[in-house]
DNA sequence: ATGGCTTGAGTGTCAAGA
């Protein structure tokens, strides 16, 4: 519920290190306005995570970070509740999971793993990980229904968001497995946010650095943002921002965006 | 081509990403 009966901008973008990249973040909310932004890859210690910088630009946030990989964070202009670390079934040392809420939203920010290669150990992790999210989602969706996973999911759910489908057929964040894994999130009653909508075609997230990978767009979409039924009823529009791309030393992830309309007070006073 | 960048750690050059 959105008690302001303005619309809400949630997004989700892999920052890549943002010690590195603060000043697109700051600039970016600057420009955007996003209520909340769930960062990944902060690759920093809570301890030197830049509360006060973000806090001058007008938003509160919680991280669940760790030194030199992974750690999430959320970003909102408005106080965060009930806030959890991690997957509290699932023991990780890999800090890759924030949830708080936000104005009624009950807001999961996710760095899922990466995988490396079909068949490896990380591969395996990375399925095992896949199926605790998918039950902690089931529980948090039954007790709150207005809920909205965002993050770098590292699967490229449909040949669609894939650049060269014929190339990366069953390889990594294409696979068959990771796709049904990705799936089980849709079965739980999550839709896509950016697939309501007509969108380009070619349309991806994240571009490898390589090989002039952006400029001749040979991308993946990675990066996702799903929302609960009573959300993507009141889903309005879900864009790509290429924008922070193509600056001097980018991330090379792009952030999703999703605006949800305001909804209508229906409590008593 | 276990390649091709980028980051962090740390001061060599490797691990990890996707």
């Amino acid at each position: 519920m959105n008690g302001k009966g303005v619309a809400m901008k949630i997004a989700t973008w892999n920052v890549n290190s943002l010690k590195v990249r603060l000043p697109h973040v700051l600039d970016w909310l600057a420009a955007t306005q996003a209520d909340v932004l769930c960062l990944q890859e902060t690759k920093m210690e809570d301890k030197v995570f830049p509360y006060a910088e973000l806090a001058a630009a007008g938003y509160q946030a919680a991280h669940n970070g760790q030194k030199t990989y992974n750690g999430v964070a959320i970003l909102a202009r408005s106080p965060l509740e009930d806030i959890r670390f991690d997957i509290p079934a699932f023991a990780d040392a890999q800090k890759r999971v924030l949830t708080a809420t936000v104005n009624g939203l009950r807001i999961v920010c996710a760095y899922m793993p990466n995988g490396q290669a079909v068949g490896s150990d990380k591969y395996e992790y990375k399925l095992r990980w896949l199926a605790a999210l998918a039950e902690y989602l089931r529980a948090e969706l039954q007790a709150s229904p207005r809920l909205a996973l965002l993050g770098d999911c590292n699967i490229a759910p449909d040949d669609r968001d894939v650049h060269d489908p014929v190339a990366w057929k069953d390889q990594i964040l294409c696979s068959e497995p990771e796709r049904a894994a990705y799936r089980q999130f849709l079965d739980l009653g999550l839709t896509d946010a950016f697939r309501l909508f007509e969108q380009p075609e070619k349309s991806y997230s994240w571009w490898d650095y390589r090989q002039m990978g952006f400029r001749l767009n040979r991308g993946l979409r990675i990066d996702h943002i799903l929302l609960s039924k009573p959300l993507a009823d009141g889903c309005r529009a879900c864009v790509i921002d290429k924008t922070p791309r193509k600056l001097e030393r980018p991330s090379d992830h792009a952030p999703v965006v999703a605006t949800l309309a305001a909804t209508v007070e229906t409590s008593p006073r």
